[in-house]
DNA sequence: GTCTATATTCCGATAGAC
DNA sequence: GTCTATCGGAATATAGAC
């Protein structure tokens, strides 16, 4: 059943996902969460005893989001354009939310994680780009895209630009991210 | 003349703009960088005031560094794509000292910088945006280069390359870096 | 310019009542 | 599961001696 806890569990989760995208995980304390979501300090520690085991459950839902998305995308009956699109308008999303991609806040903070966190996000990454390799292979198979390097290639190429493009959306504004987007499809689509 | 001071003060900039990159902003303090240098806390807010003070300096040097890089590559009589190598070699350098770049580690940051610090970030990132953009040109006019963008917008894909190309070669390995690496290069030279 | 010493605030975390 | 209360430690910062 759905019991209260598991609502406050999964809402310190979306909210702490939401921090870490928008200042870091070292720019947000555990009495920030607790005060956005009304209640108290040793709540949040309840259900997530250490800062570094919320960190990790965050990994964890985000393997599980993309693991999802991907077994979604594999049987779609859509064109593979529209499947990328689906990618894209997620990356989109984050402009509009003050956000950066997840793995992108998560390599700034690489080097503070725990070994056993860093594993998983290794996951997170290859996960990830092998949903856009499938996704650009299936594409060409299809006649819809063209592109001269292998698959991955192209999927780490698109996808730097995407993670940083959001990154400089901060900076230099959201046109840039937009102007960086409708290039890669242009690109693929010849 | 250069009085122990200076050397202090060049140190404390060096060392700060090097944890920035490494572990970010919020993740090391005043006391890190005074265990490092061999030097107390109070010496360290003598010459930066406040770790906001420290922040802005080390913004203000990568431009002055970026300015004079820039005066370097408009009159040096290389072939453009040595022009472009030379901005290439200092983000492989970052993989190789665990660092991420300088302009994705203040992305990161961004929320959390004050508002004077902000507007510096984005003279920083147009200046080095630009110095691409007039590479690219410049290359294209020798023959050397092949691009069907704008000079602009070729600029902003390679640079979201580099830039999040460091931060997967952490998690992902530094062998994904020279790929991104050349494959852009292959890509431009035809 | 660097030191010692200290003030203040905040953070992550835990014990124990409800 | 959430609360109150609190501890130990670390961070930013300042005052004043040298």
């Amino acid at each position: 059943m759905a019991t209260k806890t598991n609502d406050t569990k999964e809402a310190i989760l979306l909210l702490g996902a939401e921090l870490i995208q928008q200042v870091g995980y070292h720019a947000f304390s555990y009495a920030d969460i607790a005060k956005k979501l009304g209640i108290k300090n040793a709540a949040v520690h309840y259900h997530f005893p250490g800062k570094a085991d919320l960190y990790e459950s965050i990994v964890d839902s985000h393997i599980s989001n993309y693991t999802k998305i991907g077994e979604e995308i594999a049987q779609a009956p859509v064109p593979a354009k529209a499947k990328l699109e689906r990618i894209f308008s997620r990356y989109r999303n984050l402009v509009d939310s003050d956000r950066i991609c997840v793995i992108g806040a998560i390599a700034a903070d690489y080097k503070t994680l725990p070994g056993k966190t860093r594993s998983k996000v290794v996951t997170l990454v290859e996960l990830v780009l092998k949903l856009v390799e499938k996704t650009l292979q299936e594409g060409k198979k299809n006649g819809e895209f063209f592109y001269t390097a292998s698959a991955r290639v192209q999927s780490l190429l698109i996808m730097t630009n995407l993670s940083a493009g959001v990154q400089l959306a901060r900076i230099t504004g959201k046109k840039d991210f937009e102007t960086i987007r409708l290039s890669i499809l242009k690109q693929l689509t010849g």
